[in-house]
RNA sequence: CGGGGUGUAGCGCAGUCCGGUAGCGCACUUGGUUUGGGACCAAGGGGUCCCAGGUUCGAAUCCUGGUACCCCGACCA
């Protein structure tokens, strides 16, 4: 075994780390929490881009992009924006290096202070904000759906590849409304579209829902998120949509003239979602022989080995394959057709599973003389031989049985484990097997703030379209409208 | 910020206790044989032993100081 990963079982933290690695996403840099992106992630990010995107604009947004480095004083024009963010900020302030006079490199010059230092943005309200300020006269000027693709720094203390680094990639969604309601209808959508895609696309099942006060975006009214349930029965937060209010309008002044030609501040709304989406894919479907991607974000969809013994054979067999390669290009489906000769069969398919590639294809001789070909899925495993007449919509079904499988086995692993308690005698023993608790919340942050510090689980979301029934608190016995969804958390 | 670990060839590591020619596996290069589940043989190339200072005839190894990254925790839109 060239590559070897450690088993989920085993220490599931370091399984993800070396899939990961070894998988050939990303690596660790020199810098600390900063990550190499590899052509292979990169490739998965440029997928989810690309439908993302196209979601984006389908809903009536466009592309724009503002400045990485933001003045100071404008992050603290939001109180609790601020408090959200500050301690987290990297900052520049110096503008220029000289040689060291006293030995080799150089040094930053003092004499190179800025006026007012810069921050890296750790998010773009406040410079999108003040940028709006002067692109917003009147009703006409609504509703403003700008989204922009970015990298954001946030010096995070401990970081973790995709999951959490110092830097990441994003899309961050900055929409302007003359109404409240207008905002807030804006903030479901992206919600929904997000929902939509980590469901179809990455095939991972979400819970949507709204955050608790504690948990919320610093210096929005309302956050709206997506959850979903990673094999280790953890959360993650894959996606979220924030109702601003008019928080953002008043620190930045941002005011409109309405139908009557009176003045009033504009609405707001911010959703994203970043490259953890990449780290969420790989804990909700791989497994300990490598990735398994869902077919519709894989890079490569299909992979083809040829075994053969000197040119004659490999000619034989890439001949045989030409027509399906056009056909399989006209279908949309990205193929790898390896001739690699310098590696044996047996090593590219530990490869293949490495990297999750869907199907795989192989034909050697044998297959060749009986009009035959080697099938293997790689969400199960599963070998089979097939005829070779009529492959490509043999593949193009497979792929997308593929996607669905992996959903449906995500969906009911997630749903197995989501557990309804009622005493908090149950929670403690329930918050120590993997999974959910859904549960009754007397809805005061005290009581969440309770049972994080007692339990380490916090209040994922509050379930939209929630059942309401009368219960009382798992914690303080006080009357609940409904339960909640209890986790602990990446 | 607390605790732990690690810096030696591209990668993974041994050597450090007990100072004395810088090693192993993988990868790489060349040639050959192989090819249906991570091939084999032969030859070869590759080093600021994290940095600085000290002790010593002599330091990867001992001493002092620094620094970087990783892991666990606290923290975390």
């Amino acid at each position: 075994m060239a590559k070897e990963i450690t088993s989920r079982v085993n220490d599931y933290s370091q399984w993800y780390n070396d899939l990961v690695v070894k998988s050939g996403l990303a690596d660790h840099s020199s810098v600390r929490g900063c990550m190499v992106i590899k052509p292979y992630g990169f490739a998965i990010w440029e997928k989810m881009q690309a439908a993302l995107d196209k979601m984006f604009k389908d809903t009536g947004h466009v592309n724009a992009y503002f400045p990485l480095l933001i003045p100071k004083s404008f992050l603290s024009k939001e109180a609790s924006h601020v408090e959200g963010f500050a301690k987290e900020c990297a900052v520049v302030t110096h503008y220029r290096l000289i040689n060291d006079p006293n030995g080799k490199g150089v040094i930053v010059d003092p004499d190179a202070k800025l006026e007012e230092e810069l921050i890296i943005r750790p998010t773009s309200e406040t410079i999108i904000w003040n940028t709006y300020k002067n692109w917003i006269q009147s009703y006409r000027d609504l509703p403003l759906l700008i989204n922009q693709w970015a990298n954001v720094v946030r010096w995070e203390m401990r970081t973790r590849l995709f999951l959490r680094t110092a830097e990441f990639l994003w899309q961050e969604g900055h929409t302007a409304h003359s109404t409240s309601q207008e905002a807030i209808e804006e903030t479901e959508r992206m919600l929904d579209v997000y929902a939509e895609f980590a469901e179809k696309w990455m095939a991972m099942p979400v819970l949507k829902g709204k955050k608790s006060p504690n948990e919320r975006f610093a210096g929005a009214l309302d956050t709206y998120c997506i959850e979903a349930m990673m094999q280790d029965g953890q959360a993650l937060q894959a996606g979220t949509s924030h109702f601003l209010g008019q928080n953002f309008a008043k620190a930045f002044d941002v005011k409109f003239a309405n139908k009557e030609g009176k003045e009033e501040f504009v609405w707001a709304s911010s959703w994203g979602v970043s490259t953890r989406l990449i780290g969420a894919l790989i804990m909700a479907h791989s497994d300990d022989e490598g990735l398994v991607l869902p077919p519709m974000l894989a890079p490569i969809q299909v992979a083809i080995v040829p075994i053969f013994k000197g040119e004659e054979d490999l000619k034989k067999i890439e001949e045989k394959f030409a027509p399906l390669l056009l056909e399989l290009k006209a279908k949309n489906i990205s193929v790898k057709f390896d001739k690699d000769d310098t590696k044996r069969p047996g090593f590219k398919f530990a490869e293949y599973e490495l990297k999750g590639v869907p199907v795989r294809l192989a034909m050697g001789m044998r297959d060749y003389e009986a009009g035959t070909i080697e099938v293997a899925r790689r969400d199960t495993k599963e070998k089979s031989v097939q005829q070779f007449e009529g492959i490509g919509n043999y593949i193009e079904k497979l792929l997308e049985d593929i996607q669905a499988n992996i959903f449906n086995r995500a969906k009911t692993f997630r749903d197995s484990h989501i557990r309804e308690v009622n005493t908090w005698d149950e929670f403690l023993k329930a918050i120590e097997e993997p999974g959910f608790i859904s549960a009754h919340w007397d809805g005061t942050p005290a009581t969440e703030e309770k049972i994080k510090e007692l339990t380490k689980a916090t209040i994922r979301c509050i379930p939209l379209n929630n059942k309401q029934e009368d219960g009382k608190c798992v914690f303080t016995g006080n009357p609940s409208k409904e339960r909640v969804v209890f986790a602990r958390a990446y």
